[in-house]
DNA sequence: ATGAGCGATGAAAACCATTACATCGACAGA
DNA sequence: TCTGTCGATGTAATGGTTTTCATCGCTCAT
């Protein structure tokens, strides 16, 4: 039993293919009781139509590629919310290609694999939750003819091509950072991420913004490495023991989590020995403990947005960049600076920032 | 400029498009120099084959569709990456589908998004992270002709169709809360999942299973509604002041971090006041404060084993479901009951936690 | 009557690759 | 020299749909 095609229904029907055709696609313009006796058909034989021939004709796959750094990391999911909505109102399949985090041989295949989807027409275009400079995706389409139009959100840097959606991430990260400051502050720490991804950059820059602006100087030994993940949360405990900030601010919320336990086994407590701030308003970060001050990103927004994008670029319309605006949440991480420290500050003293 | 087709390369290399394909699928067969001259036209041309012309002469997309209730739950992640692993070893793309929480009316047109591409031949099989007796999923696939092989994971029930993996999730439960009688806990406390999930049955029935084999009887009032969400782990806190369990089993581990946060702003300290255990071992788990006892499931295991046997099914040979095992891993949040549980202490005071 | 206009339908080309089969030349064995 | 084999390549059918253009039978205005 094979599956029925468009002709098997036109013949039980009583009518030509292009009939059936178009009762599927413009019912109006067939006859009612012609397109009865095809819907009929369609019923009885359990049509589907071919994906592939569908395609194939119409040179387009009506499929548009995500491609996402990991799939676990939960601030993604909320984006490929946004995206989804908008996409299927427009009758749009997404196709979510997830690389895996960088820097594991498995992940360099994957890129591949997603290019190439984009070149073979599986998809129509495409939305890029990361750097479309990367090497794994910029050098292989450079000069790909044919290249259907892609939209990059968050990690996009200056030169990131001509059309992306993101937030002000340096501005966000001044922002956290000015916010500790205002609670008196001064010697205050960054946890950064991971080396080759583009917001480690923006965020560090807004930390040194942020001290910049209230007449610090910013101390290379209180910017300690990290890498997005848990475990690096937990690694700068260590440093933080060994530099006493009074405050960490942190690249992203899953390493903010990550000290967060190793703070509290070790009997340090947030926000009463330490604040915290992260970045990104994850799940959780709502139900941490304490519960985590942080960036918010609209995330949600940010997919619907870049999904709109793109679809009017297929319309044929030009491209615009667009900027989303971000919040400070301020939850229960964070307080003033605690008693008796600073006595050894370095980072001096200067009066309250404007606040 | 539009895209090269094999007749361009064919016509540039002096050859016809059958050398061409061969080139690229069996490159051994065709003579080293006409396949040089081949390459270079490919290069030259910057040709990529048209997947939709590719699918529909060889009746196969090489796509396996994978249907995921809640990409933002990261339960589902680790099984992503166990299925990718397989999938691409094989040469599968991976199709990755969100229907997004049930109930919600989005929902509805996504699930029907999904049948449909199983049904379009857009995909080869399906693994479904749900129950394939979901009535969204079995009415319209029930008697589909040529409908492509089906896995399903983890949600799966007695009669969830030939193929599933799975864990004893009875089981689970029941050493779940085994593991807090052993501890001296008898007012143990149930946090379900939603009505219409599968697996929300078979925690319970463990649960009141290890209480029956302990010679308990399963309290009514100690059966809490819940949703799998963090909200309903918050809501749970209210019931658990009602009712002082002395130990709460959750039916996964979002809801175990919710209540966690609710009890420590209002002063109650897990585990010295009340003892939990969640389910999953999401990724969290390992940071919550304190960090969680609860279920892992052998998810990345879980993805691949899935992956493998939609594979052999592909390969025409008899499938057999595979149940794997489960673990128990014990954290903070589990001890001993605390003194004087039992009478109508109002919690409050009790010495400092152990810090 | 006649032809223009219109609505409904059919015939056939086009989309692009894969693959069974045919062809061709060269070479080995008889 | 002839035949059989083999390796390399070409020819052409095939897959299922969409869409352009043609056709056909009407009606309505002239």
């Amino acid at each position: 039993m094979t599956r029925p095609t468009i002709e098997d229904v036109a013949r039980i029907a009583g009518v030509s293919i292009a009939t059936v055709s178009r009762c599927l696609h413009m019912p109006d313009v067939v006859a009612v009781k012609t397109r009865e006796r095809v819907l009929n058909a369609v019923r009885q034989t359990g049509y589907n139509l071919n994906a592939a021939a569908q395609s194939l004709r119409q040179r387009r796959s009506n499929t548009v590629l995500v491609v996402v750094p990991d799939i676990g990391n939960t601030f993604f999911s909320e984006i490929l919310g946004g995206i989804e909505t908008e996409a299927s109102a427009a009758g749009l399949t997404m196709l979510i290609g997830d690389t895996g985090r960088s820097d594991t041989g498995r992940s360099r295949a994957r890129e591949d694999a997603y290019v190439r989807y984009l070149l073979n027409g599986r998809a129509d275009g495409a939305l890029l939750l990361a750097d479309p400079q990367a090497a794994w995706f910029d050098i292989p389409t450079r000069n790909a003819v044919g290249l259907p139009p892609i939209v990059a959100i968050s990690e996009v840097g200056p030169q990131s091509g001509p059309v992306t959606v993101s937030i002000d991430n340096e501005g966000a990260a001044c922002a956290a950072v000015t916010h500790l400051i205002a609670l008196g502050h001064r010697r205050i720490a960054h946890v950064a991420g991971p080396q080759s991804n583009i917001l480690t950059a923006q965020r560090l820059a807004g930390y040194r913004r942020a001290l910049g602006e209230a007449g610090m100087t910013p101390a290379p030994d209180l910017e300690f490495p990290g890498d997005f993940g848990l475990a690096s949360g937990r690694a700068a405990f260590d440093l933080f023991r060994d530099h006493r900030p009074s405050a960490l601010f942190f690249a992203n919320d899953e390493m903010a989590m990550g000290f967060l336990s190793t703070a509290y086994a070790a009997g340090v407590r947030v926000p009463r020995d330490v604040s915290i701030v992260g970045f990104d308003d994850i799940h959780f970060a709502q139900s941490c403990i304490p519960s985590l001050t942080t960036i918010r990103q609209p995330r949600s927004e940010m997919g619907a947005t870049a999904m709109r994008l793109l679809l009017s670029i297929l319309a044929g319309q030009a491209p615009a960049s667009v900027r989303l605006p971000f919040d400070l949440v301020i939850r229960g991480s964070t307080a003033g600076v605690p008693d008796g420290h600073g006595a050894d500050t370095r980072m001096a003293s200067s009066p309250a920032p404007r606040g």
